[in-house]
RNA sequence: GGGGGAGUAGCCCAGUUGGUUAGAGGCGCCGAGCUUAUACCUCGGAAGUCGGUGGUUCGAGUCCACCCUCCCCUACCA
């Protein structure tokens, strides 16, 4: 076909990665994503929103798993038409970022951002955003996302220019033009329309609806000041709220300590009491006992001590004798010496007395608590207000004095003596010092438990007593949901939440679950954060009146400003330029200031569904792509985080769902299934994987990884997975060097098979079929979300298509095969692999494309010239589908598998031709037509094969007793029966019962089945049934012969390292009588000319024995 | 501490309302076969006291009790 172009030559072994680059710079060069998104913007919409990457590091592997369920299920709707946003987002706030940059500086506390200035950290902050948001980026595009990406190199100018001079006004390029501001303002103008690219959480529009959430909270009065003792970490110097603190528990050990505390009124008596937070102990202010359960004075030597008396025998050391048993409540009202006394601190705190008694000063007592237990210490309980949340609520409910020990940095205040000024952490050994002094020392010993610490920084918490505030959650009802009332919903966030987490579909549904029980024991939201870099929380609590205001959004600001607005006004409403706008007091007049507080992170990740859909700024649009049709995030820690802050948030707003539908996957883990973790050596960056594995095999791993399992990833099982797209080469390059040597070409894609194939042979109509079953199947499970559905059922269409259809196939595109024939199998095998590749092509976006190129824009330059430009390859297929040609040849196959197994059995090797085999089909409404037993006949090798009805003649008859029928009746019997059974000590009854051990069965106790009879050549499957003749005439020994001589021919071909097209002279020496007649054949097979005489030298030789004789064969390339 | 789940072949694991010979699948191993798609594929095989102990039953991987180990969720008990 002169003129035709030819398909490009294609390597048996591709170098996957550096075809991705290509690919790469092809969808560059074409611009292949900005051309799909104008082709679908017409298209129905799939509002696709993505949950943002926290922009503080290099993407890991873990990130690239929810990635490549990203990208494929957008890459997916787009095949189905459909108009996508495509916004990806940066998570740009909060505490995460903060501490790397503490680290890079080498600070250690607040008081050195004080000190570098917080405006100048703060843009530090921003800066370390822009710089991973850039690297994230070009990974993000490495593994293939299409996205509306920023330029890279743009956001490392703005990083540049902030640094240097933040209010520099220049203009970078939006959607519709470019937009010119401040850099700081352009900065914070990300993500927005005019600007274009992914959305940044630091946006100014992203933190004013925040404001606007906050605002909206505060008037149906759910937002409040809580004064608690709360969990803090002292290095990062601020509260963790719960939802950070399950990230952060880890075992510790603790000192545990028993103390005496001395009682005046009971000379020689003293309590005992345990704690493992010895610091606390200075702010003792009561001991709790259970007031039902009992206690006991031991004697200990001189010592008179009361405790517990489950604990007598943990919590003593030594002998003891019981001297008197009281129940708890008797012991209430002791007073008791406190281990502290003699501080300042204690005694101004004691010196107002209590609530009740405010008169006289506070003594230690000892009260009742029910929560008091029995497993633990000496079940006397120190309490500390100011130091537990629970001593806290106790002392709170009792009017009992607080002390606390503790600033913000974890230091012990002035007035706690020697201790005062020094580290929370070291001041255990001190303690203990000074109770052995007084003589208040019992015991301490090493206490291992699971203890809060910091998430981010692993510093183990504290419990202090702060101002921090909250969004109430509501209520919780002592009820089922379903009996609330409306008025009780109305009155409780989280019961609203829940009803919006029904409306959602939780995919896996586990998910449903999960989020509500999150709910049911949600407390109320802890949203401040006593740091620099985040949501600058707009609330404003005079100092003066009391009066809390909270102001919703930039514009009110400014309207309500009654100083420092200049300062403020062209900066990002941050820290510390927001901090400079005071406001009247609504209530009494006063310029307030904002509380120095920044927000919540998950504030941020929340407020995305209104602010990146431009709620406030374009409705008509919001309306248009709210909620979110898909959401895909990692399942583990988002329920209380990004989920929860979504819901929340959504909830307030609109009361609605904020996303129809969610995605959950699990964790990446290493292959040696622990976490994956540097100092381990386990782990694996993502750069690495995807320049030594290639994106598209990590794209496979995750898209057939079971999602709700953890996935275990690392280079052996990358392995694995190339080897299953290796085999998807190898058809391709099988086709494309055949086709080539051929000159054959399609003339229309797809459309040659579509045109013609109803003429074609059983092989071509299958595998069409197969490949339209297959693009329908994928698509609908696609459609389901499920990836795991869809690989597998590629995965074994890719089988189908190698084992069978090529191996099937390999004759018919060889030189002289019939040419009618050989071009349907060519258009066959290149439709149905178009086929497929579109069907792959969401999950494998590059491998795809490689092909596409080559297998259709090379040669058709009419059609699309991206497989990813191509519509979803289903309906195009469907006139393919032949469902009961696809059961027939289901059949074949496996009556081949069953002959192959009968030749292994009978040691009769694949290559020695036979007369003849016998075929027994199951009826099921199936026939094998001439065509189909043609196939059998040239798999197995054999002469003929002859159908035969019924194939029972061949076999026994077993008899299988059905047990879950019988066992009730029989009881006893069944042993002897079933050895009956096994046995094959059987009678049969015309009526179909049989007598086994002499019970007779009825025809539905028992399943008649058929097994070959043994010493047969027969085989059985499911009612197919396979006899082989294994008579062996001379002349079919020697047409095996010949066949074992052309297979040693071509192996040598090989050897010699000779195209497939090269010619060859072949020497055979010693050759048996009976093969002569083959062997022009076999010359015919090999492309060979038999030359006479001696092998020259440089020829390639090898010996091989054949009919009982040696016969030396030899290989050269012909001349010319 | 509370709640839930899991322990089956060298490894990852399936195992229906209890049914007698414990296996679908994947990796690995051994053997054979097929093939100029040349370490791809196919067929066959080996190996397990089903975490332990006791119980119910004609019969237990499966049900019950206790114990051991691991995981997840949850929890500021001192």
């Amino acid at each position: 076909m002169p003129g035709v172009a030819l398909f490009q030559a294609v390597s048996p072994k591709p170098d996957l990665v550096a075809q991705e680059h290509d690919v790469l710079a092809l969808w560059d060069a074409r611009r292949t994503f900005a051309r799909l998104r104008a082709q679908n913007a017409e298209g129905p919409r799939w509002s696709f929103l993505d949950g943002p990457i926290t922009a503080n590091n290099p993407m890991g592997v873990h990130h690239a798993w929810g990635r490549t369920y990203k990208d494929l299920y957008q890459r997916f709707h787009a095949m189905s038409g459909e108009h996508q946003r495509y916004q990806n987002g940066f998570d740009c706030q909060g505490l995460w970022v903060e501490v790397n940059v503490e680290r890079d500086l080498g600070f250690t506390s607040k008081r050195d951002i004080e000190a570098y200035g917080i405006a100048e950290f703060v843009t530090l902050c921003k800066q370390r955003v822009l710089t991973y948001a850039a690297r994230q980026t070009e990974q993000s595009i490495r593994l293939g996302m299409w996205m509306d990406w920023n330029d890279p190199n743009e956001l490392r100018r703005l990083h540049d220019l902030l640094g240097s001079d933040a209010a520099s006004v220049t203009t970078i390029e939006g959607p519709d033009g470019p937009v010119t501001d401040s850099a700081e303002m352009l900065v914070g103008r990300l993500g927005m329309p005019d600007t274009g690219g992914s959305y940044f959480t630091f946006s100014n529009e992203n933190n004013d609806l925040i404001w606007g959430f906050l605002a909206e909270c505060h008037r149906r009065g759910w937002l409040y000041k809580g004064h608690d003792t709360m969990p803090w970490c002292a290095r990062c110097g601020t509260g963790i709220s719960q939802t950070e603190m399950n990230e952060g528990y880890q075992d510790r050990e603790d000192p545990g300590l028993t103390v005496r505390l001395p009682l005046p009124d009971r000379p020689g008596e003293a309590l005992l009491v345990w704690t493992t937070t010895p610091w606390t102990l200075t702010s003792n202010v009561a001991a709790a006992v259970g007031p039902n359960l009992p206690y006991v004075k031991v004697r200990q030597g001189a010592d008179l001590l009361w405790l517990g008396k489950a604990r007598l025998k943990s919590a003593l050391v030594g002998p003891f004798e019981v001297l008197e048993e009281r129940p708890g409540r008797e012991l209430l009202g002791w007073r008791y010496l406190g281990p502290y006394d003699e501080l300042p601190a204690v005694r101004e705190a004691f010196a107002g007395g209590t609530r009740d008694e405010p008169g006289q000063p506070y003594e230690h007592r000892v009260i009742e608590w029910s929560e008091v237990g029995e497993d633990e210490g000496t079940s006397i309980v120190h309490i500390a207000p100011g130091c537990g949340a629970e001593d806290f609520a106790l002392g709170k409910a009792l009017g009992l004095p607080v002390i606390a020990p503790l600033d913000e940095a974890g230091i012990v205040l002035d007035g706690f003596g020697s201790l005062s000024g020094r580290d929370v952490r070291d001041v255990a050994d001190p303690v203990i010092e000074h109770l052995k002094r007084e003589g208040r020392f019992y015991r301490v010993e090493p206490y291992r438990h699971r203890y809060p610490h910091c998430w981010r920084c692993g510093t183990p918490l504290v419990f202090r007593l702060v101002d921090e505030w909250f969004i109430s959650m509501g209520p919780v009802y002592d009820k089922p949901r379903a009996d609330l009332s409306a008025a009780e919903v109305d009155a409780s966030l989280r019961y609203q939440i829940m009803d919006v987490v029904d409306r959602i579909r939780w995919i896996p549904e586990f998910g449903h679950d999960r989020e509500l029980d999150w709910l049911r024991n949600m407390q109320d939201w802890m949203i401040s954060k006593k740091r620099y870099w985040g949501l600058a929380l707009p609330i404003y609590d005079c100092a003066a009146c009391g009066t809390v205001e909270v102001i919703g959004g930039r514009d009110e600001l400014r309207d309500r400003a009654v100083e420092g607005w200049d300062r403020f006004e062209g900066h990002t409403p941050h820290r510390p330029w927001v901090d400079e706008v005071r406001i009247d007091c609504p209530g009494c007049g006063a310029p307030v200031e904002r509380i120095r507080d920044v927000g919540n992170p998950w504030l941020d990740a929340g407020i995305v569904p209104f602010s990146t859909l431009h709620y406030r700024e374009d409705p008509d649009y919001w309306a248009k792509w709210f909620p979110a049709d898909f959401i895909t995030e990692s399942f583990p820690g988002q329920f209380r985080n990004w989920f929860y802050s979504m819901l929340a948030m959504s909830t307030v707003l609109r009361r609605e769902e904020p996303f129809r539908s969610i995605f959950g996957y699990a964790l990446v883990f290493a292959e040696d299934g622990r976490q994956m973790h540097k100092s381990w050596g386990n782990a694996i960056e993502f750069d690495e994987a995807a320049d030594r594995m290639g994106v598209d095999v990590m794209r496979w791993m995750f898209a057939k990884a079971r999602p709700e399992e953890n996935i275990a990833f690392g280079w052996h099982a990358a392995d694995e997975a190339r080897r299953e797209l290796l085999v998807l080469w190898n058809v391709y390059s099988f086709f494309v060097t055949y086709a080539r040597l051929a000159g054959w070409t399609p003339t229309e894609g797809i459309g040659d098979a579509i045109e013609r194939a109803g003429t074609w042979s059983v092989l071509d109509r299958w595998i069409l079929s197969r490949a339209a079953g297959l693009a329908a199947d994928v698509g609908a499970r696609l459609h389901e979300v499920d990836a795991v559905a869809a690989t597998r059922a590629i995965g074994a269409f890719i089988d189908d298509l190698s084992t069978w259809f090529l191996r099937r196939s390999r004759g018919r595109m060889r030189a002289g095969a019939n040419p009618g024939d050989r071009d349907a199998a060519f258009a066959s095998l290149h439709a149905a692999l178009v086929s497929l590749i579109r069907t792959m092509a969401p999950i494998l976006p590059f491998l795809t494309e490689a092909m596409y190129q080559n297998l259709v824009v090379s040669v058709v330059p009419a059609l699309p010239d991206s497989v990813h430009l191509t519509e979803w390859p289903a309906a195009v297929m469907a006139p393919h589908r032949d469902e009961p040609l696809e059961r027939s040849m289901a059949t074949v196959r496996r009556a081949v598998e069953l002959a192959r197994t009968l030749r292994a059995q009978s040691g009769m090797r694949t290559r020695q031709p036979l007369a003849r085999a016998w075929l027994a089909v199951p009826d099921r409404g199936m026939t094998l037509d001439e065509a189909m037993l043609g196939l059998f006949a040239d798999e197995v090798n054999v002469k003929s094969v002859e159908v035969i009805a019924d194939g029972s003649d061949l076999l026994d008859r077993r008899v299988k007793p059905l047990l879950p029928r019988i066992g009730k009746r029989l009881g006893a019997a069944i042993p002897s029966i079933m050895t009956a059974a096994r046995e094959g000590s059987v009678e049969f009854h015309p009526d179909g019962s049989v007598t086994l051990a002499g019970v007779t069965l009825g025809p539905d106790d028992v399943e008649v089945q058929a097994t070959p009879r043994p010493g047969t050549a027969v085989a059985e499957d499911d009612g197919l049934v396979i006899v082989l003749d294994t008579e062996l005439s001379p002349a079919l020994v020697a047409e095996g012969d010949a066949r074992e001589l052309a297979r040693a021919v071509q192996d040598l071909r090989r050897a010699a390292g000779l195209q497939l097209d090269d010619r060859i002279d072949l020497w055979v020496e010693g050759l048996p009588e009976g093969i002569a007649p083959h062997l022009e054949a076999v010359a015919g097979d090999t492309l060979a000319e038999i030359a006479d005489g001696q092998a020259p030298s440089d020829a390639t030789s090898a010996e091989l024995v054949l009919g009982g004789g040696t016969v030396r064969i030899a290989v050269r390339r012909a001349p010319g």
